[in-house]
DNA sequence: ACACAAAGGTATCTATTGGATACTGATAGC
DNA sequence: GCTATCAGTATCCAATAGATACCTTTGTGT
């Protein structure tokens, strides 16, 4: 067991690694980063690429990321506007981990998914048996 | 730029990495996951170690972990009850990913609250300034 | 001159989720 | 019987996410 390594701090609820991996998790802040990874996109490109995220919400984890300094935020002055979004040192520091993870993810999608169905049948027969 | 190599479909809102990614972010999903890597935890040890997390939602999270083959959930036939949770190996080879963006997260914690120092001071002076 | 379009957002409202608190059910010990 | 322990549910309220509509500035078409 190697990670006996990690400080005890991690079940303090004040630790700020806690505060920082809530923002990592955040839904769409680490989607956010990965597509930054090419190198500046402005707003709209963003909406278009992350489909789903309605511009409040997108809104929400710009102002977040940048906030924490991950990402920089610039206005360009024409007309329409022109707003770029572009990952700072430390953003970009930040890829390398969040590849590995989506690694990860991808090498254990299958098991994941077949690890679902399996319980959600177990859970349907399970419904099904009881109500005698 | 070397993460051109992320697969274009993480941008595609059905792709089940983006699933998993929800779950690894969890809030408490990667939390439980690390401190389940010492070894099998029971329910009321882990409310003590992740000490703000309600049973309600602390439940949740380890049926959704259980749900997906992370973690096991066995039953002790005692009363008062036992049930012990353990990492599942997939569950456990989420360790080392997880335990990097920890240091990361560790590494750059300094930082990110200066960040946030910094952007919480500049708003304050635009709203001070602005009201003329 | 006037309407419309483009970009980057806000504003408003509703649906979903998270969280606090209280309670249940089985049984062992007093 | 009364109470304590453990692993949760049940209920209710607050915070967050999401859908939709709208705003502002200026360039362009007519």
């Amino acid at each position: 067991m190697d990670t006996k390594d990690f400080p005890a701090n991690i079940l303090d609820p004040n630790c700020p690694s806690r505060v920082i991996f809530q923002r990592i998790g955040d839904k769409w802040a680490s989607l956010v980063i990965q597509v930054l990874g090419d190198g500046p996109v402005r707003f709209s490109e963003l909406r278009k690429m992350v489909s789903v995220v309605t511009p409040k919400v997108l809104t929400q984890t710009l102002r977040a990321l940048e906030r924490d300094g991950l990402i920089t935020r610039t206005v360009h002055a024409q007309v329409p506007p022109r707003v770029d979004y572009e990952l700072t040192a430390m953003g970009e520091s930040l890829l390398h981990p969040l590849s590995m993870l989506r690694q990860w993810a991808e090498n254990h999608v299958p098991t994941i998914l077949e690890a679902r169905d399996a319980y959600d049948d177990a859970q349907d027969d399970a419904l099904l048996g009881s109500p005698s």
